[in-house]
RNA sequence: GCUCCCAUCGUCUAGCGGUCUAGGACGUCGCCCUCUCACGGCGAAAACAGGGGUUCGAGUCCCCUUGGGAGCGCCA
């Protein structure tokens, strides 16, 4: 899936600013992805909860690439990052940090930490670890490192064999975490080994990384998802290391499919231009997820102003939650007939160069299809839950000529309704004026002299006019229309019914 | 296997020892509105995983069981 083509064609963004220099108290978050896919929804929601704290604090949230895997990174899954962000509305702070520029500063404390004595080398192979970790399985013990070459002799190394840097661990006592989402979690030191902090090529692990880059660019808040819990307690440990003081810890639970199992690609790990694509409005996605793990009292709806007022890193919960399309349809109605009518226009149009080809549509909207949509979407967006549904909702204000009738509406036009239109096409024909209160007042009064219901004839008269046996107001639906069209269309029916 | 986390309607959740015959939202099912479908309104079914404690009193605190989840890489 990842393409491993020459990542170093990207010329990473000068990190030197770093070291920032903010006011003490300032509330600093960060986003950290890894690129090495796209921003998928369980991001989106760490991205938003950081993005959160940060505005409702008054401070700041940065972003930071952690490219240092050089293998799976790549400039694509950078890209489709920053236009999740940018796509969902959430703005960082200053410069991209990316983690891969920083590599000789990770390196430097690295190296600071062996010439203290918080760190040594470790000669044992690749091929030793596997076999220690195989025979720990196979005894039932803890899979951990066994500190072989913690006290020994450095006089003791093989020849030709590049040491790793890790970290000297304490071995006794507890690491404790306190967390504002999972509380106080401890763990005992003899439980946690030493892990790499320098690969034997010089390049630091994510471990180092993070501490020393969260360190460098002040973070005070670090909000990720718990699959970093026990990375916390490990982070903890470099932090006490280096005499550091370690950032504030959220551990937020991981969103879980609807199946409840950890959301992967098979069931709903897509990524947020997917749901861009399916016709999902960002605003609605952003008040989705808000909700999702985290919740204040009994408020469902939330706009931006009142998220970032409320919220709240305590009133996160611990379990994981699922991930349920029928809610976020549900609020992704809510907002869409709340969107101004021009915008939802607008949006469609963005949405045309995917969705147009395949309804026959092109890349953009005439103007005529586009005064239309305008002047219907009050009645449409009322009756949908995605863009999408808007748009095949509107298949009647860009159908040309003969109209495709679906299947209910060809079942609904039968003989007999196709004579009842027949009579009334004569007097559609002198309606004075071709507006919704008179044409309303028309059929109205021939389904009365017909002695039929108004559905006998409205319902007839959507089918030939829009294909479907749903549609706006049918009223409105022929204003818009227009009396040429609308007429038209109806010939079409009646005559076709002539036919067969 | 080891470490850690979690457990209220199908789902998201409210509940932070008594106000819980457990509230809201989505979904589901009725009814109303109505030219269709929606929207809206009204109503219904639907949960404290099980077992022990603590307490005058437990959905709320503790323990165990069961069931989920995460982590245990020279990945991030």
């Amino acid at each position: 899936m990842l393409n491993d083509g020459a990542p170093a064609a990207r010329a990473p963004l000068p990190s030197s600013s770093a070291q920032t220099n903010p006011m003490s108290d300032q509330v600093v978050t960060r986003f950290a992805p890894s690129p090495t896919g796209f921003l998928h929804i369980g991001g989106a929601r760490t991205a938003l909860f950081n993005w959160l704290y940060a505005r409702r604090h008054g401070g700041r949230m940065l972003l930071r690439i952690e490219d240092t895997d050089r293998e799976r990174s790549t400039d694509a899954a950078i890209g489709a990052i920053l236009d999740g962000l940018d796509w969902l509305g959430l703005d960082w702070d200053g410069d991209v940090v990316y983690q891969f520029s920083r590599v000789a500063r990770h390196r430097e404390v690295a190296e600071s930490l062996l010439a203290s004595g918080g760190a040594y080398h470790c000669y044992a192979s690749q091929q030793e670890l596997e076999e220690m970790r195989e025979s720990a399985r196979r005894d039932g013990r803890p899979l951990r490192y066994d500190g072989r070459w913690r006290d020994r002799d450095p006089a003791d190394a093989p020849p030709g064999v590049k040491p790793v840097i890790r970290l000297r661990a304490q071995s006794e006592g507890e690491t404790v975490v306190q967390d504002h989402v999972q509380g106080r979690v401890v763990w005992q030191n003899k439980d946690l080994d030493d892990l790499v902090l320098l690969r034997s090529d010089g390049t630091p692990t994510y471990m180092l990384a993070v501490v020393v880059d969260d360190h460098d660019m002040a973070v005070t808040h670090v909000i990720r998802g718990d699959d970093h819990l026990t990375n916390a307690a490990r982070q903890s440990q470099i932090y006490r290391a280096l005499g550091w003081r370690a950032p504030e810890w959220s551990h937020v639970p991981l969103i879980h499919g609807a199946d409840g199992a950890k959301l992967s690609k098979r069931h709903g790990a897509l990524g947020v231009d997917a749901y861009r694509d399916l016709g999902y409005l960002p605003a609605a996605l952003r008040n989705y997820l808000v909700r999702l793990g985290w919740s204040h009292g009994n408020q469902e709806i939330f706009s931006d102003e009142e998220m970032v007022a409320a919220f709240d890193l305590g009133q996160i919960g611990r379990s994981p939650a699922r991930f349920d399309v029928a809610k976020l349809e549900s609020l992704n109605g809510h907002y869409l007939r709340q969107a101004p009518d021009a915008e939802l226009v607008c949006r469609l149009e963005t949405l045309l160069p995917v969705l147009g080809p395949a309804r026959g549509l092109g890349t953009s909207f005439t103007p005529e299809v586009r005064r239309r949509l305008e002047a219907s979407m009050a009645g449409l967006k009322e009756r949908a839950k995605t863009l999408i549904e808007l748009l095949d909702s509107a298949y009647y204000l860009h159908a040309s000529a003969p109209l495709t009738l679906d299947a209910k509406a060809a079942a609904l036009l039968d003989e007999a309704a196709r004579a009842r239109l027949a009579s009334l096409l004569p007097i559609l024909e002198v309606v004075a004026e071709w507006r919704a209160p008179e044409l309303e007042a028309a059929i109205r009064s021939f389904a009365e002299t017909a002695g039929t219901k108004l559905g006998q004839v409205a319902q007839p008269l959507r089918a030939a006019l829009t294909g479907r046996t749903t549609s706006p107001p049918l009223f409105d639906v022929m204003e818009v229309l227009g009396r040429t069209e609308s007429l038209a269309r109806l010939r079409a029916q009646v005559e076709n019914g002539a036919d067969a």
